[in-house]
DNA sequence: AAGGTCTACAACCGCGAGAGG
DNA sequence: TCCTCTCGCGGTTGTAGACCT
């Protein structure tokens, strides 16, 4: 069968977008809005295919996002949340005003890897290198199943079935380091991974949830991360799981 | 000053998911 | 139900500039 490709190589440039180019697509954006990537460049007068246009205007051009060094603030939540999603720079970028999920990759693979690794830590454990390695060595099969949504396909599923002892005791500490007593382990993990079936409880109090509406929790807070703790803008928001307020949380919305 | 190496990040590529015919 | 199209994601590559020898 085989896939068309996304445009017609041929007639397209690649490599860096000139300033006429930026200017062209952001002008374009403005007047139609974003949306049917495939035609813009024909629609824009752009020799480019969709796709990389769509990636300059979402990487770069866009005029909410956040340029500039990443604060202690961001470095830290980058890391907390990369423990909960793994390689999910999407759901990461999403908890991070401003920031993309390139730029957050980027930053990964280029500072937050290192510091973690010069600290001990396995970036992609987030467990001291000595301990992964001895935890990769008694169980390797990194799982994602959850029964339902079919994520492990070709592994064998009985190696998965239970959870082991190492990696809950693990998880129970990641969900302490992020102050989410109320996030249940067999809800949330069967391994170290990811388990999209996240679920959370509604804020703890009426006033912190007022506050969230209002805006007037800081960042940390209103993210809920480092909760249980008391911040200058009033808020200990024990209840809050990365910003959201109630209900079942649906992983895309994150 | 020149050449080599490293770092940061923009951009590309291939794949999977979802929508619609 | 199948096929095609489009979009979005994550991994990887390319390259300019900084740094080192």
């Amino acid at each position: 069968m085989g896939r068309s490709p996304c445009c017609e190589k041929a007639h397209t440039n690649k490599g860096a977008w000139t300033k006429e180019e930026d200017e062209r697509l952001v002008a374009h954006i403005r007047a139609h809005g974003e949306g049917c990537w495939r035609s813009l460049p024909k629609a824009a007068g752009l020799l480019r295919c969709g796709k990389s246009c769509r990636l300059r205007w979402i990487n770069y051009l866009r005029p909410d996002l956040k340029r500039g060094n990443f604060t202690d603030e961001e470095d830290d939540l980058i890391v907390n949340l990369h423990s909960l999603f793994g390689n999910k720079w999407s759901l990461i970028a999403g908890r991070l005003p401003g920031r993309t999920d390139n730029e957050i990759k980027n930053y990964w693979n280029t500072h937050i890897r290192r510091k973690l690794l010069s600290r001990g830590i396995d970036p992609a454990t987030h467990r001291p290198i000595s301990a992964a390695a001895a935890a990769a060595a008694a169980a390797t099969t990194v799982c994602f199943d959850n029964n339902k949504n079919d994520v492990v396909k070709d592994q064998d599923k009985s190696s998965c079935s239970s959870s082991d002892e190492s990696s809950s005791s693990w998880q129970q500490q990641q969900l302490r380091q992020l102050q989410m007593p109320q996030l249940q382990l067999p809800q949330l993990f069967r391994v170290p991974d990811l388990n999209l079936e996240l679920r959370i409880s509604p804020p703890e109090t009426a006033a912190d949830d007022r506050k969230m509406e209002a805006g007037l929790l800081c960042f940390r807070c209103s993210l809920g991360v480092d909760s249980n703790r008391e911040c200058e803008c009033g808020g200990i928001s024990k209840g809050g799981f990365l910003g959201l307020a109630t209900g079942v949380l649906d992983y895309r919305s994150v």
